[in-house]
DNA sequence: GTAGGGTTAG
């Protein structure tokens, strides 16, 4: 045999992915020395053979010059998830300057988008054009799309494709993906709107994205359209993939019988589809469905998998399910899942902090191989929550000691701590760190967090100033700084803040209103009490809801204006005892009898007749010297409780 | 060259 026939025999093992037979190969070529005539092939078929330390050996050994040889290292390293090694080989060889061809620049983009890589995929992208590339096709022009979409940056992924000389199905694809991977369900519906206009149908695969898309947004009928179609196709008896995607997009939507419908009719089920189900209820907070549904995939022969873990540790998370949470965990372990796997320790150490059981999870976080800013703000979130700031403060530290930096999660939870404990220093120093950081800018959470933060410690100048300084703000912002204005008693700052909201384009809403009825009735400002009931009964906020209309009649009681105070009352759709005693609270103030009995009697009438107002009533009477009528009073509430 | 379920806050 020549080597030409070897590097003919080392092609099919490379196809076949027959190692041994390559291998054999090999020796042969070593003891006829084809060695140099056959070292690209050798190359290419351990690669392809997945033995990538070999590959790289022989590739080095023979200085080898082929692209070929070069890509399948570069597209090895890609197929076992070491992106950053396949950029590596990828500037190797342009440092030995060996020009990629189509297929190079293909893989390197892949490489590129698994790690996420933009910034190396703009380079790539500025040498295809700028080496005014030859061989540029579809395959190309798709890597690119695919990249820019993996990568993030959505537009530019759009701007490649709108150049393309020709684009296909899995050029809209790729698109596709991007913008229902980043949640841009509307804009995935324009692209899947536009593909076909322009002669494209769709495949499977789009099915599959666009689903994607209308679960993440909500858009349930576009989905059952789409379910729709997929039927008329025929999909669904061969495809498990879009049948996941279909449980995943109705149970999404919140649409649970739908999703269990789909689920039944497939012809098989797998753990995948069982955890969209699943992760479904458990995102959405129905726990013991959850929980249910984890039942009925064992009896289906199912095993979980990591992921039906990580909805299962939420469903127990929820429900404060200790034991069981306990449970899995120990399975996990069993299982040996928890090696290396930070994203199931997270889902754990979240899951004790929601049971309460906050040792446990710092416990767990210690011991974990891995961990991340995820665990550390997990934990953080935990102690916050249960009012153990100061644990939070230490857990804090701790993290970054481990040179752990703090993302905006972590930021929000640490400022949540130093506003219910007042930390007004430590939530100065943390803005200033969110700042050096630049993650201020056009983060809604985080200014409004920081707001919060301010006002609950008081310092409400400081509130108002970053609020002024927020390059992007909303009602909650507003809302926030009106409120800590109310909760501090500076209730005319309170007033001005509702003018300034709305002259920066901001509708007051619910919030907002129960914030200024009590910083009115705080003042006594009868005034403007009744300019924002006008408002509030021109936006058809007043007359539906329990608590503004209560916080109403507390108000006008707290001016003195009794008879506004029961009008109000009088014209509720429901009366409850809340509302009676804001306004025999304002007779209590006033010793008003006549008002204080109007408002007694109705309560009693209406079987709102809680303790609460008998001894408010009684406290009338002694207040006005009625001393037998508030003994009688009292008599009543104890009837009433008898009875 | 494109596709399924997933952890922290709000």
């Amino acid at each position: 045999m020549k080597a030409a026939d070897y590097v003919t025999l080392l092609r099919v093992c490379s196809k076949t992915k027959d190692l041994q037979r390559g291998i054999a190969l090999h020796d042969d070529i070593v003891k006829r020395h084809y060695v140099e005539a056959c070292s690209d092939a050798l190359v290419i078929m351990y690669a392809k053979c997945g033995r990538i330390f070999k590959a790289e050996e022989l590739l080095v050994l023979h200085k080898c010059r082929s692209v070929a040889a070069w890509t399948a290292l570069i597209a090895a390293y890609v197929r076992i998830g070491q992106g950053y090694n396949a950029v590596d080989c990828y500037d190797q060889m342009r440092h030995h300057g060996i020009s990629p061809d189509a297929v190079a620049f293909v893989c390197v983009l892949k490489a590129c988008a698994s790690t996420r890589a933009l910034e190396k995929g703009l380079e790539i992208h500025e040498e295809i054009i700028s080496e005014q590339f030859v061989g540029y096709n579809i395959m190309l022009g798709n890597a690119l799309v695919d990249m820019y979409a993996k990568c993030g940056a959505v537009h530019k992924a759009h701007d490649v494709l709108k150049g393309l000389p020709s684009r296909n199905v899995i050029t809209w694809n790729a698109l596709i993906t991007g913008y229902a991977q980043g949640c841009k369900g509307e804009q995935a519906l324009l692209c899947f709107e536009q593909m076909q206009c322009e002669g494209v149908s769709p495949d499977a695969v789009t099915f599959t994205c666009i689903l994607k898309a209308c679960g993440c947004i909500g858009a349930v009928e576009k989905g059952e359209q789409i379910h729709d179609e997929i039927v008329r196709c025929g999909y669904l008896k061969k495809d498990l993939i879009l049948g996941t995607a279909l449980v995943d997009m109705y149970a999404k939507c919140g649409a649970f019988p739908k999703a269990h419908e789909v689920l039944e009719e497939l012809p098989f089920r797998n753990e995948f589809c069982w955890s969209a189900l699943i992760s479904g209820y458990a995102e959405q907070g129905y726990g013991q469905q959850a929980l249910l549904c984890y039942e009925a995939m064992k009896h289906d022969g199912l095993s979980p998998c990591r992921v039906t873990y990580l909805s299962i540790l939420k469903a127990c998370g929820s429900l404060k399910a200790r034991e069981l949470g306990e449970q899995i965990h120990e399975e996990i372990g069993r299982q040996g899942l928890l090696k290396e796997d930070t994203m199931l320790g997270n889902a754990l150490i979240d899951m004790y902090t929601k049971c309460g059981t906050l040792s446990k999870a710092e416990q767990l976080l210690d011991e974990l191989s891995v961990r991340d800013v995820v665990s550390w703000s997990t934990l953080i979130a935990g102690y916050s929550k249960q009012g153990q700031e100061e644990k939070a403060f230490i857990s804090f530290e701790r993290m970054q000691d481990e040179g752990i930096t703090p993302n905006v999660v972590t930021f929000a939870c640490i400022l949540k701590a130093c506003g219910s404990t007042g930390a007004n220093d430590k939530g100065e120093k943390v803005h200033e760190e969110i700042i050096r950081q630049g993650l201020l800018d056009n983060n809604l959470l985080l200014g409004n967090t920081l707001v919060d933060m301010y006002s609950k410690c008081g310092a409400l100048g400081k509130a108002q100033q970053v609020m002024e300084e927020l390059s992007v703000r909303d009602d909650v912002t507003w809302n926030t700084l009106i409120a800590g204005f109310a909760q501090h008693g500076q209730c005319e700052q309170a007033l001005s803040s509702y003018e300034y909201m709305q002259q920066d384009g901001f509708a007051p809403g619910k919030a907002t209103f129960l914030c200024l009825l009590k910083a009115c009735g705080c003042i006594g400002a009868f005034l403007k009490g009744e300019q924002i009931h006008e408002k509030m009964t021109r936006l058809g906020l007043s007359n539906n809801d329990t608590m503004l209309s209560t916080a109403l009649v507390d108000m006008y009681a707290k001016c003195g204006a009794l008879e506004k105070a029961y009008h109000v009352l009088r014209e509720l759709p429901v009366q409850n005892e809340v509302s009676y005693s804001a306004l025999l609270g304002a007779c209590e103030r006033q010793i008003d009898v006549k008002a204080g009995r109007w408002a007694f009697e109705h309560a009693v009438q209406a079987n709102k007749n809680d303790a609460l107002i008998y001894a408010q009533m009684a406290n009338i009477y002694a207040a006005a010297g009625m001393q037998e009528d508030a003994e009688l009073v009292e008599v009543m509430r104890l009837e009433n409780e008898a009875w």
